[in-house]
DNA sequence: CACAGAAATGCGAGCTGGCTGCAACAAGCA
DNA sequence: TGCTTGTTGCAGCCAGCTCGCATTTCTGTG
């Protein structure tokens, strides 16, 4: 698979340790005991291109166009050790499938419930409601990992759902 | 099935058009062209009786301890239907099924990622968000439809995810 | 009270999203 | 080069939910 040599030319300068390009992952991922692979490389490779919010199934079809043998469970177990390393975060935009993008992409999500729009939010339009449920409730909040669903300026409240 | 004379012995007064009540949301069904049936009087019954927060599954087994032979596809069905009228909301609390309740509950949810705890936050801990969606992108949030995740104090940020 | 038309139901099959066990394979060290 | 161990492809499984269809039940009408 030659791809491979093309794609890892692209690495950026060697000797980071924060997981910010497929190679410095690569090497968090080794250094933990696991090994750099064609579907890993190939997968952090689209993470870090394309844009967020792409479901595990559009992944593997990325994946797929250049490694046809990549099989779906695989893109499964890659993004859930991502996660694990803290690489990756999921989150629930809606009733269909999770999306995946990076952890370092902090926007939170505002999803149309009539016409299924989705607007980023940066983080800090949640910073009210953290510091609310901080100090009522002790507890912190991460607004990334479920949008927050009402209706967009386009749909204003039709109905109630 | 005498037990479904015994459930209707308990509605409140009659005359009433807002869904407060089994018997209310029954005669709203029938207006718009439903019938009323057992199913959907225990159904309600089991809404309005036991607390929020119930998945499907739950309500079904609830629903066939008075009739067993209910299905768990008609609990699905009557719930959309209910839905559509208003009366009932669905909330995804977590990776899990949903939960239903009736619309009249407002509070949001705070789901701990850690130990799994909900706790109840009334809309108003959602006023400065909701606050801060309209004005910036004109949208309009409901709080209730996916639980806002995190850790809570016992478990306060542990780990990443 | 019986009837007809329409709505609701039971049942089973099917679908989507995601996970798992296992045998074969391959990364990386010695 | 060979060994150890992590990774993969594959197939099958699971939960949560939906659908098609024949049958049953509701309810207004005769």
């Amino acid at each position: 698979m030659p791809r491979i040599e093309e794609l890892a030319a692209t690495g950026s300068a060697p000797g980071q340790a924060e997981p910010d390009s497929v190679e410095s992952v690569l090497r968090l991922l080794r250094s933990q005991g696991g090994r750099i692979t064609t579907s890993r490389r190939l997968l952090l490779r689209c993470l870090f291109e394309g844009g967020a919010h792409r479901t595990a199934e559009e992944l593997a079809a990325e994946v797929q166009s250049s490694a046809p043998d990549v099989h779906l469970s695989t893109i499964y177990r890659n993004l859930d050790e991502l996660e694990r390393l803290g690489v990756v975060v999921h989150a629930h935009l809606g009733h269909g499938p999770a999306t995946y993008h990076l952890a370092t992409e902090t926007h939170g999500h505002l999803v149309c419930q009539s016409c299924g729009a989705m607007l980023e939010a940066p983080q800090d339009l949640f910073g009210a409601l953290a510091l609310a449920a901080e100090r009522d409730y002790g507890f912190t909040i991460d607004p990334r990992h479920f949008a927050v669903i009402g209706h967009c300026a386009a749909c204003v409240a039709p109905t109630r759902h």
